[in-house]
DNA sequence: CAGTGGTCTAGACCACAAG
DNA sequence: TTGTGGTCTAGACCACTGG
């Protein structure tokens, strides 16, 4: 075969790419092995792994040991979802960011809280209501509670002219969290604070964030009506 | 230093992660460069490089070429968001799952759709609209636009017997998609087929996906009162 | 210009899983 | 048992970019 040597990862990505779409490589169909196709392209077989690996993450490929590589017949793509500072969203649509504290207070958690954070039935978490507006009109709601065994400087903070989003990124790094996202109808208050109709629809994101075991923080992040999330595949 | 060999781009990769979340590597730190961490941790560059790209990938670690490789100040986390077949989603609930055809048609699609999919003035595409059942209870609501140039073989097809939504997914590899999560009331009709009240709130997911540049199909799936998206960080 | 990450190579050994 | 992907190494050169 007179093919010109390919040596970079991505090209031989592009083109493991153009023969899955172009259906040279079927769904289901057992591509040749990394050896194989290291002498084909040319190159040492790391960079074939490279690429090989980079579309199976994507999801079009299944990889396993000696059973091969194959065509996903059913690939299931991921899209990637940011969690975005929101003072950052705001300014990325060239909105002027502001933020109003409602409220802060050291208090016992609701059960459903205390149940879903792990903490203590007597234990005290720290309550933070706020709002972010993007050029003076409300943007989303936030309604979080904070776990002060996780960060214990957050209880001397001053959250009237410290954003509990910002500051908990840059001071309390997760390991992992749970997102679920959900619409509800606006009720009264929520109406109130988005200027809307009550029983307006609304997107609701509830996260939560772990550093290994123990909870950080719950939030719900309530946006205002007509908020869109985006993302591509 | 009497550190013990660590050779395996995952313990590096784990390391990495606890400098960071302990804050002996704090946000905005230039961390050493990956000859120095290769002698330090008693392994080849390549694996020092290894682990890095995968801690940076996932938004904790900010690399650029001469600069060199800083703790991120303000980690931008991204969720995966996996796209389902759906009936994979139901069935991994236990559930049985079932499709049932409303209509399907070959027509001009209005203004919005043909801006969107990029279709010429006076063409034609192929509408359907389906729900998905769960234990005989309906899920989600689709309703769609094919672009019948992309995949000329649906309009063969037996859509009442075939799903759509697995259909293309085994037959049509697309490029890229473009993706809006949005919350939106029920209508009488929507209400209708959830068996809810006018005015639930309910999440709409739109969808559109493309070869190249080519428009594949156009989606809203609009799911049942209540439903909640779930993910993890 | 020079330091850093980005990538490639050729070879080696290992871990897993199909048969 | 054995074929396949997963990973590591030591070295090399390249590409980008800060100073």
């Amino acid at each position: 075969m007179n093919r010109r040597s390919i040596n970079s990862w991505r090209e031989i990505e592009t083109e493991v790419l153009n023969r899955i779409q172009s259906r040279v490589w079927a769904p289901g169909f057992l591509i040749p092995n990394e050896a194989e196709l290291a002498k084909e392209f040319g190159c040492a077989r790391a960079t074939v792994n490279r690429a090989l690996r980079a579309v199976a993450d994507a999801g079009l490929l299944d990889r396993k040991r000696k059973a091969g590589t194959r065509v996903a017949t059913h690939p299931v793509r991921t899209a990637k979802l940011t969690i975005p500072i929101i003072r950052h969203e705001i300014e990325q649509q060239n909105q002027t960011y502001s933020h109003m504290l409602v409220a802060s207070e050291l208090s016992t958690p609701p059960l459903h809280v205390r149940a879903h954070m792990k903490l203590a039935e007597n234990s005290a978490a720290l309550s933070v209501e706020a709002v972010h507006m993007a050029d003076q009109r409300p943007y989303v709601h936030e309604n979080r509670w904070i776990n002060p065994e996780s960060v214990p400087d957050i209880l001397t903070l001053d959250l009237a002219n410290n954003n509990a989003n910002e500051w908990l990124v840059a001071h309390a790094p997760f390991t992992r969290g749970d997102i679920g996202i959900s619409a509800i109808q606006a009720d009264a208050k929520l109406a109130d604070i988005f200027d809307t109709q009550v029983n307006d629809a609304l997107i609701v994101v509830d996260r939560t964030t772990w550093n290994i075991d123990q909870s950080i923080t719950m939030v719900r992040l309530t946006y205002h009506a007509g908020y869109r999330m985006r993302t591509v595949v």
